[in-house]
DNA sequence: CGGATAACCATACGGTCATACGATTATTAC
DNA sequence: GTAATAATCGTATGACCGTATGGTTATCCG
């Protein structure tokens, strides 16, 4: 309902009619509105969070460039199609809302660090492996990728024509601006 | 208002009492909520245009190099003290409320299709000038520059320790990547 | 079996909000 | 000076929403 028509057209009783159920059995389950509403918000960060935790599994069994599985990692957070869309437009949703609401921000703030744990530490595994300088400072990297990856997104929603093609190859640039090197384990 | 406790705690009565006046006179001037919402955006989106705009003029006229001149630009954006946290929580909030209104979503596009022309004339300026290497694509590098800008300001607001103290610098960093030379013009 | 707990429902209440309305006062133009 | 237009106010109205309440049915455990 948030992705279709935003948040502040969820009510308690219309998510209780989506749900097929009564007002009465939303209350019964959720003390207020705003329990619900976190619990929605915790619910889609931590399914994003698992599929991007299964793209890296899934690259990392194959063998494949750090780089590159952060790049799929990455690119699963822009929203170049439906379901994507939706939830780039939940979070979003939330994240304007977590301005003012304590519970959200944290929420919001406790994945941003996840994301960016995620990217140092593949930072500091390509540092290790060879595909990465050893100057590098992990961190500092991963900020600066992490914003990359959330600015992209940003624009790819909003549609500038073009774009959208280019997201991808632009997330590639940048990754390859940190991934100089080679995987030593990877060559032959 | 926005920014003090958010989009969604702002009412006409509120906004009459705030600006001293009854809530029939502001139905004289505003037809309906969202227009005087529209009005606002509005306002503060060209607000900050023209301190932009102020501060790339004022950078020209001392001759200071394209890179720095758009270093500051892009750094004006960073919820970095007070007023600018303000504008921070104000711009994203309309965001938020963009993802389900055209009128809204249409100024939030222009606002940034406005900066990221901005940013792609600086990188051709700096192509012309010898700053920049002649074989960089002007919008791809725009494309890039002003994702970091937006990325680094969520992360600045969200207030991850260190963050702030490092924006600056990984702007600079990034603006590294594409302004690479001297300007000719600037030299003795 | 029987009692406790959970699942489930319909409705009423109190509050808030956007907007409509009708009126009065000030300003401007001719 | 007067007619029109703008500025200004106070209140009424109708809708909606979150939550409280009181109830009924199902499920499960000892």
């Amino acid at each position: 309902m948030i992705a279709e028509t935003g948040l502040d057209t969820v009510t308690v009783s219309r998510t209780a009619a989506r749900a097929g159920m009564s007002v009465g059995l939303v209350q019964h389950y959720f003390r207020a509105k705003d329990d619900m509403l976190l619990h929605a918000f915790q619910e889609v960060s931590t399914e994003i969070a698992d599929r991007v935790a299964r793209v890296v599994r899934e690259g990392a069994t194959h063998r494949r460039t750090i780089a590159d599985v952060l790049l799929d990692a990455l690119a699963e957070h822009l929203p170049l199609d439906g379901p994507r869309r939706a939830e780039f437009r939940v979070v979003r949703a939330f994240a304007g809302r977590a301005l003012d609401s304590p519970a959200l921000a944290e929420v919001d703030a406790r994945t941003a660090e996840a994301v960016h744990a995620e990217i140092a530490r593949a930072v500091r595994d390509g540092t290790e492996c060879g595909e990465v300088e050893p100057d590098v400072d992990a961190d500092t990297a991963a900020t600066r990728i992490a914003s990359v990856a959330e600015g992209l997104a940003t624009r790819v929603y909003r549609g500038a024509p073009g774009v959208a093609d280019h997201a991808r190859a632009a997330l590639r640039a940048e990754l390859g601006t940190v991934f100089t090197g080679r995987c030593r384990q990877h060559e032959g």
